[in-house]
DNA sequence: CAGTGAGCGAGCTTCCGCTTGACTT
C-alpha cells in the first residue's frame, strides 16, 4: 500500500510514470471519461438551469470500484488526467465520483518526462471549475443538437436503412462531401494546348523545354508548331538562383493519418490501431495529440541520433508552432520514445509506420536541404515567344536524406532533374515539338485523410474523433468509400519533326477514384433538409464561434448556463418550426419524365431500401414497377434515359444445357444466374449487350476454374486439402486456411507436412469476408 | 449475388470526446 495514488487517462502513461516516481507512488489509469449523461434519456434539464444528470458508465463500474479503495487507502491523491478541457473535467469527474474533498491535489504534464513530473509534483493546484464549466456546456451543447434534431430527421424523413443521426461535428463533415460532389458536378472542364520541345545536344543528351503558356485553341498551336518550322533555336539566357527547403513538423494525429494514407495507403482507423500498438508497447509517444512540439529531451536525443549518424551539419534545432487555433496541446508531437531504436516491430504494418514517425521526427531536427534551380531561356527566330527548361540540383542534402513529406493533389509535378552544359548564344538542333491538348481538372474527391485534414482545418473534431467520426458517416449511409473506374476521352496531339506537323487523336481514362468518399442521395437528402431548417448549426463556422464562447466560460468570464441558454432560445425554436411542418415529399421525390410505353409517369425516389426508379402510381390500378439505383447514381444527378436502362434488368439471354441464363446486377456486380449459380460478368463485359456465346464462355471459364481448384488430396483426413485460391495456393486444414512457405511445391507437400505447418497456427479461420462491419456495430449497442 | 418501395402505428433509433479491449466477419 503506497502513501499517493496518482490518477492519469491512459494505461500505458501509468506504467511510465509508476517507474519514473519510485515506490511511494502508485499510478492508476481511468482509462478516459468515467461518468457521462446517460445514453437513453437527454439528460439535461433544459427547464432548471440546464442542469446534467451524469452516471458512471457502465464500463467504467470496475475501474471507479477499484479507484475508490485505492484512494481510501492513500494518504494523498493525485488528480493528473490531460493538461486540457477534458482532462479538467475527467479530474471532476473523478473528484465527483469518488468522493474526494474540493482541494484534491491536481497536476499536469505536456510530456512524459523525469524532469516534467517533478515539477508538476512540486507545483500543485486544484480543479479548476471554470474549465470543467468550459467542457460541461461542450458536452450539453453537443448533446441538446444530437438529441433534438436526430428525432426531427426520423420525423421528417423516413429513408434509408440504418436510423439517421446529426450532430456539430458529423452533419459538418457529410456537408463538406455533398458540397464538393456538387462542385465537380458542376464543373466544365476545359482543354488547352500544351507545347512542349525536345533539343538533341549530341552525345545522346537531351533538353527538355515547355512553352509557359498553353493555347486555348488547335489552330493557335497548329500556327504556333508551323512558325516553328525552320526556326532557329538557341539559348537566350541562364540563370542560376539558390533555394532551400525546410522540413515538416513532427506529426500530430491528423498529419500522421494524412501521410500514412498517401504513402502507406491507411485507412484512417488502421493508422490509429497499428499507432496504439506501437504506443502500448513504449515506442511511440502518445498518438491522440494535435501538438507539433517536441520535450526537450527529445529533441536532445534527437540531435544525438543525427550527430552520429549523418553528422553535425545535418543537425538543426528547430521549434515548431502549432498551426491549428483550436489546438489544445496537451502532449507531445508523435514520435519514436528512443531515437536510436530503429526496428520497433516484427509486424510489417508496424514496422512501416514506426518508421515514418521516426523519419518525420528525425527530419524535423535537422538542416535545410540547399538547392539550386537553373532556367534556361531558349529563344525562337521566328517569334518573341520563348521556351524555358527547368533543372533542379541539390548543392546539400539536409533533411531529404531522411524524408520528405508527400502531397495530396496527385498533380503531374514530375521530378526536375539536371540540366546538361549550356552556354548563353548556344544553338539548338530541334527533335521534335510536340502541342498536347490538356483538361482541366474537377477539385478533387475527399479521401479519409484529406477530410480530416479539412475538418481539422475548420477546428471541427479532436484527434480521439477523426476515425470514429468517418465511421459514424459511413455506418448511417450518408457517405460510401469507394473505388470507381473513370472514364475514356480523347485528346488531340500535334507534333513537329522533320519539318513537318502530324495530327493525331488519342484515348486517355481520366477520373478513376481510388477509395474516395462519394455522398449518397440519403446523405444530400439530409444535408439539405439540415441546411434549410438548421443553417447555422451546419455552418463552417459554428463550431469556431461556440470554441470562443467555451474559452470565455473557461476564463469566468461568462456562466456557461447563460452560454447554453443563449443558443438554445434559438436553437429550439428551429427544432419545433421543423417538427410542426408537413413531411416534405420533394426532398425525397424527382420527376424524371413520361414513358413512351405506358404513358405513365417516371419518377426517382428514395425509400427504406436507397434510392429507386418508379414508373406509375401507387394509386394506379396496375401496380407500379421499380428499378434500384445502381452503385454511383444519385437521385440528385440520374437522367430520363440513365433511369429507363434500369427497366432492361433483368435480361434473358438465351440457354446453355437447356437452362435459362439470366443477366442482372447484384450487391457485388453484373453476374449471370444459370441453374441456380451466380457466375460474376468481367468488367469489359456490357450487362446489356453481353450475348449467349460470351456468357457460355463464363460458365465454362469459371467451372474449368472450380475443377482446378483441388490440388491434393489426403487419405489420412478428408478435411485437409491442398487447394488452388484466389491468392494461389493454400492448405485448408478443417477451418482453418494455411499460408505455404515460400519455395515449396504445392503438389509434394505429404500429409506430416501439413500437419507439421497446422502446429502453431491459431484455431480461427485466418481470413474473414468484410461482411458484417455494420452488423457489429449495430449488435454493440443494443448490447450497452 | 434478392426484391423491396404506400400508410398506419407500435417501438426502436440519436450526440461528442476521453480511454481500451472484446468480438464478429
Amino acid at each position: 500500500m503506497s502513501k499517493n495514488l496518482v490518477i492519469v487517462e491512459s494505461p500505458a502513461k501509468a506504467k511510465t510514470i509508476e517507474s519514473y516516481l519510485g515506490k511511494d507512488f502508485t499510478v492508476k489509469s481511468s482509462f478516459g471519461h468515467v461518468r457521462d449523461l446517460p445514453e437513453h434519456d437527454m439528460g439535461v434539464d433544459v427547464e432548471n438551469g440546464f442542469k446534467p444528470v451524469y452516471e458512471i458508465s457502465a464500463d467504467k463500474v470496475k475501474v471507479i470500484n477499484e479507484l475508490k479503495k485505492l484512494a481510501k487507502e492513500a494518504e494523498q491523491v493525485w488528480l493528473a488526467t490531460d493538461d486540457d478541457r477534458e482532462g479538467e473535467a475527467i479530474s471532476w469527474h473523478l473528484k465527483e465520483a469518488l468522493g474526494l474533498p474540493d482541494d484534491t491535489k491536481r497536476i499536469v504534464f505536456r510530456e512524459i518526462t523525469k524532469s516534467a513530473l517533478q515539477n508538476a509534483i512540486e507545483r500543485p493546484r486544484n480543479i479548476d471549475l471554470d474549465l470543467v464549466n468550459a467542457q460541461q456546456a461542450r458536452r450539453i451543447l453537443d448533446r441538446l443538437v444530437g438529441y433534438e434534431l436526430s428525432p426531427v430527421l426520423w420525423k421528417k424523413i423516413r429513408i434509408g436503412k440504418s436510423s439517421l443521426s446529426a450532430g456539430r461535428v458529423q452533419s459538418v463533415a457529410v456537408r463538406v462531401i455533398v458540397d464538393r460532389e456538387r462542385e465537380i458536378d458542376a464543373f466544365q472542364s476545359k482543354s488547352s494546348f500544351k507545347v512542349t520541345a525536345r533539343f538533341d545536344l549530341g552525345n545522346g543528351k537531351i533538353l527538355n523545354a515547355e512553352l509557359p503558356k498553353n493555347f486555348d485553341k488547335e489552330a493557335e498551336a497548329y500556327a504556333f508548331l508551323e512558325k516553328c518550322i525552320q526556326a532557329e533555336f538557341s539559348i537566350k539566357n541562364l540563370e542560376t538562383k539558390p533555394a532551400k527547403k525546410s522540413p515538416a513538423p513532427p506529426f500530430t494525429t491528423s498529419t500522421l493519418q494524412q501521410e500514412a494514407s498517401r504513402k502507406l495507403s491507411f485507412s484512417v482507423s488502421q493508422t490509429m490501431t497499428i499507432a496504439q500498438k506501437l504506443y502500448e508497447a513504449g515506442k511511440i509517444s502518445y498518438m491522440r495529440t494535435d501538438s507539433t512540439n517536441l520535450s526537450e529531451e527529445a529533441m536532445g536525443k534527437a540531435k544525438d541520433q543525427i550527430n552520429s549518424e549523418y553528422g553535425t551539419e545535418f543537425h538543426q534545432r528547430r521549434t515548431y508552432k502549432t498551426k491549428s487555433e483550436s489546438a489544445q496541446e496537451a502532449h507531445e508531437a508523435i514520435r519514436p520514445t528512443d531515437f536510436s531504436t530503429l526496428v520497433a516491430s516484427k509486424d510489417r504494418n508496424e514496422q512501416r509506420l514506426y518508421e515514418l514517425i521516426w523519419k518525420r521526427a528525425i527530419a524535423s531536427q535537422m538542416s535545410d536541404a540547399q538547392l539550386e534551380r537553373t532556367t534556361a531561356t531558349i529563344g525562337i527566330s521566328t517569334t518573341k515567344e520563348e521556351l524555358v527548361a527547368q533543372g533542379e540540383v541539390i548543392k546539400f542534402e539536409g533533411f531529404l536524406k531522411v524524408y520528405l513529406e508527400s502531397n495530396d493533389d496527385d498533380s503531374d509535378e514530375e521530378q526536375k532533374g539536371m540540366l546538361p552544359p549550356l552556354n548563353i548564344g548556344q544553338q539548338l538542333n530541334l527533335s521534335d515539338m510536340k502541342a498536347t491538348e490538356r483538361y482541366s481538372r474537377n477539385p478533387p474527391r475527399y479521401t479519409e485523410a484529406s477530410l480530416v485534414k479539412k475538418l481539422e482545418e475548420m477546428g471541427i473534431g479532436r484527434p480521439s474523433t477523426y476515425a470514429p467520426t468517418i465511421s459514424t458517416i459511413l455506418r448511417r449511409g450518408y457517405v460510401v468509400k469507394e473505388d470507381r473506374p473513370g472514364q475514356e476521352r480523347e485528346f488531340k496531339e500535334l507534333t513537329l519533326r522533320n519539318n513537318e506537323i502530324k495530327g493525331k487523336v488519342s484515348k486517355e481514362t481520366y477520373g478513376t477514384e481510388k477509395a474516395k468518399l462519394f455522398p449518397t442521395s440519403t446523405g444530400m437528402i439530409v444535408n439539405d433538409f439540415l441546411v434549410n431548417h438548421f443553417q447555422d448549426i451546419v455552418d463552417f463556422s459554428f463550431t469556431a464561434n461556440v470554441e470562443k464562447d467555451f474559452d470565455n466560460i473557461a476564463e469566468g468570464k461568462v456562466s456557461w448556463q447563460r452560454m447554453i441558454d443563449n443558443f438554445y432560445k434559438g436553437f429550439h425554436k428551429k427544432v419545433a418550426e421543423a417538427e410542426g411542418e408537413k413531411i416534405d415529399r420533394s426532398l425525397t421525390t424527382r420527376e424524371l419524365g413520361e414513358d413512351p410505353n405506358s404513358g405513365k409517369k417516371v419518377s426517382v425516389r428514395v425509400g427504406k431500401y436507397g434510392p429507386y426508379v418508379q414508373i406509375g402510381d401507387v394509386e394506379d390500378e396496375e401496380k407500379p414497377k421499380f428499378a434500384s439505383l445502381q452503385k454511383g447514381q444519385l437521385m440528385e444527378t440520374i437522367t430520363f434515359e440513365e433511369a429507363m436502362e434500369l427497366f432492361k434488368l433483368p435480361r434473358e439471354v438465351g440457354f446453355y444445357e437447356d437452362k435459362g441464363m439470366v443477366v442482372n446486377i447484384g450487391k457485388y456486380g453484373p453476374y449471370v444466374k444459370h441453374d441456380d449459380k451466380f457466375y460474376s460478368l468481367s468488367p469489359t463485359d456490357d450487362p446489356m449487350a453481353v450475348t449467349e456465346e460470351r456468357l457460355i464462355e463464363i460458365i465454362q471459364e469459371k467451372r474449368k476454374q472450380e475443377s482446378n481448384r483441388i490440388i491434393r488430396e489426403y487419405d489420412e483426413n478428408p478435411n485437409a486439402k491442398v487447394l488452388n485460391g484466389k491468392y494461389g495456393p493454400y492448405i485448408a486444414f478443417g477451418k482453418r486456411n494455411i499460408k505455404i512457405p515460400r519455395g515449396t511445391e504445392p503438389t509434394s507437400l505429404t500429409y506430416e507436412d501439413v500437419l507439421k505447418l497446422a502446429e502453431g497456427t491459431e484455431e480461427k479461420p485466418a481470413a474473414a469476408k468484410a461482411k458484417g462491419g455494420r452488423k457489429t456495430a449495430a449488435k454493440k449497442t443494443k448490447k450497452d
